[in-house]
DNA sequence: CGGCATCCCACATGATACTG
DNA sequence: CAGTATCATGTGGGATGCCG
């Protein structure tokens, strides 16, 4: 039982954290939110658990290292559990947290904002490419 | 007037990309959305248009190279207008396109979500730290 | 004021090889 | 299978200086 309103800790955390501060610590959380990988591991898991070597082959292209390092990271924020079963050969499961399920929705909008616009930042990129220089 | 409902060109968009893999174009927009500073220009410029140097003070610790290069790329992908008003000395104005305020509310969500989740990924840390190592 | 050009380096990331 | 360790490298990003 939570002895703040949701709408009361928003209004707390406004008055304590702002990202705009560069040393604000909710600005070096965008930061890591702002990573490459974080969101495609975030809506990878959307759907459940998944073992690393399927996030592997879900994420195309992500290299081992980065894989691993992202989930780490991840995890020691609170937004991913890893589950070890200890079989020959082990079997490691990552799965969202609460807290990872909170944010998912989030970053599944802004994955499907690149997907369904991607025409219209192609179109406005050729327009700017086909803009004419200043004469000298 | 647009040939295409929105709900009909989320399904077009679904089967035509996919940030998944990493060739896709939209990839690569996921991977320019998810910048450093991207999030924090377009939910800076969330109230109307700035100037550089109103947007370089709103946004703290950002370079000038920095920031230009990142209102560049916005530019040429159609999320801001940049308007040049040639008084001496020059002023310039940026400002969201309609794709740009499109896009924004989703990028200050995840800002807001740093902002008031910033307690618990924090305890998510410390508990993390604090784990046993394995024993040798 | 609002840039762009240049230099430079730390660090993030990729590739490869090895292991419990 | 799911990593860790190591080495190589590309580039993000800061500092500085000049310009319209």
């Amino acid at each position: 039982m939570p002895t703040r309103t949701a709408a009361q800790r928003r209004e707390e955390a406004r008055r304590r954290y702002d990202a705009y501060v560069a040393t604000c610590p909710s600005r070096q959380l965008l930061d890591a939110l702002s990573d490459k990988w974080v969101s495609l591991v975030l809506t990878a898991l959307a759907r459940g658990s998944l073992r690393y070597s399927e996030l592997a082959r879900t994420i195309a292209g992500v290299s081992q290292k980065m894989l691993t390092q992202t989930l780490r990271t991840m995890e020691r924020d609170g937004l991913v559990s890893r589950t070890v079963t200890p079989s020959v050969p082990v079997r490691v499961d990552y799965r969202l947290t609460p807290l990872g399920e909170n944010l998912m929705p989030l970053m599944e909008a802004i994955k499907n904002w690149a997907e369904i616009h991607m025409e219209d930042v192609e179109a406005a990129r050729e327009a700017y490419d086909r803009r004419p220089a200043a004469a000298p």
